[in-house]
DNA sequence: ATTATTTTGTGATATGCATCACATTTATTA
DNA sequence: TAATAAATGTGATGCATATCACAAAATAAT
């Protein structure tokens, strides 16, 4: 049985003011799935006749670089992904996957798009979102490229304290080598700094818990080297 | 006196489809400008009101980095600019400066919004546009981050070849210190590898005037290394 | 034209970090 | 609980490429 989703905890501002007619076909043609940590969501390469909205959880968005895997970021909940595909050519061009485990909803693109086409505040807000995530790509990989390892050590242990955990001390959701692939370095140097970044005092490292004890430093590191 | 943009020659797709109505409102609500080369057509930083359209010419997207300008790509008319800002915060995260001499409408924000919303044909195709440029900004960095210098050379100068000149012999149309720009890579590494590929006999180069004698070669650059 | 400025060409040196190699610890599975 | 696999820790080495330092062309400014 499907939820109703104009009840859904998970309203945006925009989903809020859809027409009942629409929440009405949202209800009726929406999937509910539950993800276990590491489950495939997307796939990169598949045919795609869905967006998905994430409901609960944590994903990585990655993709098959010329080399090794790349992690373009985490994402958390409640945020919708893969509509770039949705408007883009319907293969997916990115993977997403389950960091922990998620709850997702699958709205086919049809339906999705009729929706879109119906509420002005809705489209609205999705050309926000798309715009956004437009601008914070252009910066992330300028930082990626520019800065060194340390610096883009302190940017991701920042943004998961800030932007994902809201605390000083979180559990690392990812592994080293996948921190590596997200901060474009390797296994071993993501080892390294993490180590330094604790005797030097400004995070205490516990297996996968980490605690920032000094953010200025953390901010310093990230701004010179 | 402006243009009519009916009848505007770079009527795309989707612009094509719009009613009488919006037609009137975008011909009395733009701004036809030139730019010289090097002049700033949109200016990181600054508050912005406008769409910028791109009738005529070559630009870059650029930004200021946290150690040195980057350039994000050029781009070739006819598109727009500044759409991201548009519906993001109204702050330019970018500057966009002419690459050539370029003709140019601003239309302002309100009026857009007007015509986005009246005409499903139009936003849709923003969507589109907003969301490929997404997907091809991942791809863009996973490439620069992972590929080493001719590698990514040999992408920049099929990039031209391909998409901007449409021919196998051009002229350069950024300096070698905004090429490392672009490559995310130094000014010297950017004439020795341009060099180099002369050498080989995989291009010709003479001053800024280049011809691509082996694609073949390039693209096995591009992918190995 | 002459000077000044920007762009290009090229060697020599320095360095950040990847890679390799292996030990150790922590999870997973049988 | 043993066995197997995955993740982490850390030194030693090599390499791609940044940086430095000038020289030479090419452009722009006076």
């Amino acid at each position: 049985m499907q939820n109703d989703c104009k009840n859904c905890v998970f309203n945006t501002r925009a989903t809020s003011m859809l027409s009942d007619k629409s929440f009405g076909q949202l209800s009726e043609n929406h999937l509910e799935l539950r993800f276990s940590k590491g489950d495939t969501i997307i796939k990169q390469g598949m045919f795609s006749t869905n967006v998905v909205f994430l409901r609960k959880g944590l994903a990585k968005i990655h993709l098959t670089g010329p080399y090794h895997e790349q992690i373009v970021r985490l994402v958390k909940a409640p945020t919708y992904l893969g509509l770039p595909t949705t408007f883009g050519d319907k293969i997916n061009q990115y993977s997403v996957t389950a960091v922990t485990d998620t709850d997702v909803c699958y709205i086919d693109v049809r339906v999705f798009q009729t929706i879109l086409n119906e509420n002005r505040e809705f489209s609205n807000d999705i050309l926000i979102e798309l715009s956004k995530n437009e601008l914070e790509s252009f910066r992330r990989c300028a930082n990626r490229t520019q800065k060194q390892i340390r610096g883009n050590m302190a940017d991701v242990l920042l943004e998961f304290s800030e932007k994902i955990f809201q605390s000083d001390s979180f559990t690392l959701p990812i592994s080293q080598s996948e921190l590596a692939n997200l901060v474009d370095t390797s296994r071993e140097s993501v080892n390294r700094v993490l180590n330094e970044f604790d005797k030097d005092g400004i995070i205490k490292v516990n297996g996968k818990q980490i605690e920032i004890l000094n953010k200025k430093s953390l901010n310093l590191i990230s701004q010179n080297g």
